[in-house]
RNA sequence: GGAGGCGUAGCGAAGUUGGUUAUCGCGCCGGCCUGUCAAGCCGGAGAUCGCGGGUUCGAGGCCCGUCGCUUCCGCCA
């Protein structure tokens, strides 16, 4: 046997090895010394056990345990013995027993840390992720690994049971219009072209399904050259699923059973035999928002109904010309707690989202009061009838051009739900947007541009007259939200080389440039090509979740921060001339400010 | 590209209307201690208050600039 090599790791001894000799391997977690007695604990990825060295201990055991510190890697080797019923440590999964020690080895030291290793680092993240493989020691971190881990099994396991194939698809692709930017890589063979990284396998799971391989999926890491957020980064993970001969109703089960199994599995929770469906339209509408968070309920009210009765010109300008919307949001009991100034605060939220201010009005017993009531004393019966308000509630009321209304109004949602502590943490509550617009208008271009992606098929009873109204067509196109967050995000794909040069045509992507840039495709189309359509959902995002965080860098071993930049390995770096100029670059940095100003 | 917040010892924080030697906890170093488990007690070291400029008799605190991080908007088919 090998010297010092573990017998039994720190989280598995327990009284049925009391009188056992053990080696453990780990880290010094804590030092407790007494004098005459001395404690450790020693920790690794199963858990922490207690060590002790007893006022009986010989010199060399007593000099060698006085000189360990904290993260010290050692090995100990001694006798696993009960503790005495008043000593045990119920918060400790190994806290009927401790080894007593007999020998320790350094194996070895550790600088003084620039953090201590605890469940929740109080040091700042950039820190923790400069010293990342200290961070990754906490239990919290390893907690979290092993929960991705898992997830990530579960879901090979979940396809394989349905016969899915795992296939590997390339990360030098070509760069492809439309969509986020791209991470381009320089090649040296073939001097000022590019490889793009993928922002997804989209074009090659299609070509996939080309290809026969009719249920694929992938765990595939995939690129975006865009702004981090707490819940996306520069790249991330998708679980990446692609069906052939299926309808919309097909993805929604499989992913659904996916879902389901993960959570039984992960978590011992049953979900919802089938997750609820709320078209675009009506979760704006309802909830400014095509991810809602659906832990608690805080629906819209129509206050359209009531503008005419009142003297509030803005309200009255916001439905003149048929495009906007008065929308109200009744939040219960909220009209003590709601001063002016938190109001205002509210305001604020709602003016990030494009809209020019925050109407509110307050429910008294014999009407309403403050704010714009004052220009519907004659109708206020009726409103707090018609909206469902009762004395105490705050009325919040947005007037603006239907989107602007909804999404501002779904901001303040989102953040009542927040600061009135409405969300209940342990809920997953799942749900499907369906029936996306599968064209936006750009109002500054005059042109109709793809909501999604050109490759989404509208929905069959648009087909043969989408170009009279393309903003009427809804496509074969979903979103699945758990959360408030978009978990994932998935369509039918258009199949018919007719159908997609109808669609190139109405958002005006000439046919030379759709050859050019994924020419291979729409040829691919050309031979055979099944129907098909597919999902990808946020990995990442699902363990952030399901761990209870709010960052996905919380659950991505070795994240990139919120600037992009990885402070362990300082990357991205300069490189050498001699790289750059085998790559056929050349570097032009920004003119500096004082150049600028002698000019 | 834009808006807000933060930057004080290795880490986390306090620092009043601008006023003596910048405070506390953790960690670190030394000592004491036989049952702790975030051990305890005593002592000690450790800070150009992010950086630059300005106002002032005097700036950690005010003003301007700048850098870094962070949350959000834009962006993310």
């Amino acid at each position: 046997m090998v010297k010092n090599r573990r017998t039994a790791t720190c989280g598995q001894l327990d009284a049925s090895w009391a009188g056992k000799k053990v080696t453990l391997n780990g880290w010094v977690h804590r030092n407790r010394d007494h004098g005459g007695i001395h404690f450790l604990n020693i920790r690794d990825r199963y858990g922490m056990t207690q060590v002790v060295i007893d006022e009986d201990a010989d010199d060399q055991l007593k000099s060698d345990a006085e000189s360990l510190k904290i993260e010290y890697v050692i090995a100990v080797e001694g006798e696993v013995r009960k503790r005495p019923d008043s000593m045990v440590n119920k918060d400790m999964s190994t806290g009927e027993i401790e080894v007593k020690a007999e020998r320790i080895t350094i194996l070895n030291s550790c600088e003084t840390l620039p953090f201590m290793i605890d469940e929740e680092s109080e040091a700042n993240e950039n820190l923790r992720l400069r010293y990342r493989y200290l961070d990754l020691r906490s239990a919290g971190m390893q907690k979290r690994i092993k929960l991705r881990t898992d997830l990530a099994f579960a879901v090979r396991e979940f396809f394989d049971s349905r016969d899915f194939m795992e296939i590997e698809t390339p990360t030098l692709i070509k760069s492809t219009p439309e969509g986020a930017r791209d991470f381009l890589v320089p090649s040296r063979l073939h001097e000022g072209k590019f490889f793009a990284l993928p922002q997804s396998p989209q074009l090659y799971k299609q070509i996939l399904m080309v290809s026969g391989f009719d249920r694929y999926f992938q765990i595939a890491r995939c690129y975006r050259d865009e702004d981090a957020r707490g819940d996306r980064q520069l790249e991330f993970t998708q679980i990446d699923v692609e069906m052939s001969f299926v309808s919309a109703d097909d993805v929604f089960e499989m992913t659904e059973a996916m879902y389901q199994h993960i959570f039984r599995k992960l978590k011992n929770i049953e979900l919802p035999a089938t997750f609820e469906r709320i078209t675009y339209h009506d979760a704006m509408n309802t909830y400014g928002s095509d991810k809602p968070d659906l832990r608690f309920d805080l629906k819209f009210r129509d206050f359209a109904p009531y503008v005419e009765g009142g003297d509030f010109s803005v309200f009255k300008a916001a439905l003149e010309d048929g495009k906007g919307a008065v929308k109200a949001l009744v939040v219960p009991g909220a009209a003590e707690a709601y001063s002016r100034k938190k109001i205002t605060e509210l305001e604020d939220t709602a003016k990030k989202y494009g809209a020019k201010g925050l109407a509110w009005m307050k429910v008294t017993a014999d009407g309403l009061d403050g704010g714009i009531a004052k220009f519907y004393g004659n109708t206020a019966d009726q409103i707090k009838e018609g909206l469902g308000a009762k004395e105490g509630d705050l009325i919040l009321l947005m007037g603006a051009p239907w989107k602007t209304a909804c999404t501002s109004l779904g901001a303040v949602r989102s953040r009542l739900g927040k600061d009135l502590n409405l969300i209940d943490e342990s809920q997953y509550r799942f749900c499907w947007i369906v029936d996306f617009p599968l064209f936006d208008y750009n109002e500054e271009e005059e042109c109709w541009e793809p909501a999604h992606h050109m490759f989404s098929m509208p929905q069959d009873r648009f087909i043969d007259t989408m170009e009279e109204n393309p903003g009427d067509v809804l496509g074969d196109l979903y979103d699945l939200v758990l959360n408030g967050y978009e978990l994932a995000s998935g369509s039918i794909r258009v199949h018919d080389p007719v159908l997609q040069q109808r669609i190139f045509n109405i958002v005006g992507f000439p046919r030379e440039l759709a050859e050019e840039r994924f020419g291979f495709l729409l040829e691919a189309f050309r031979y055979g090509a099944p129907p098909h359509g597919g999902i990808a959902s946020g990995l990442d995002r699902l363990v952030m979740i399901m761990a209870g965080r709010d960052t996905i860098r919380d659950v991505i071993p070795f994240p990139k921060n919120n600037v992009g930049v990885s402070p362990m390995d300082d990357c991205p770096a300069h490189v050498d001339e001699e790289q750059i100029s085998d790559l056929h670059l050349q570097i032009v940095y920004k003119e500096s400010p004082d150049t600028q100003a002698a000019e």
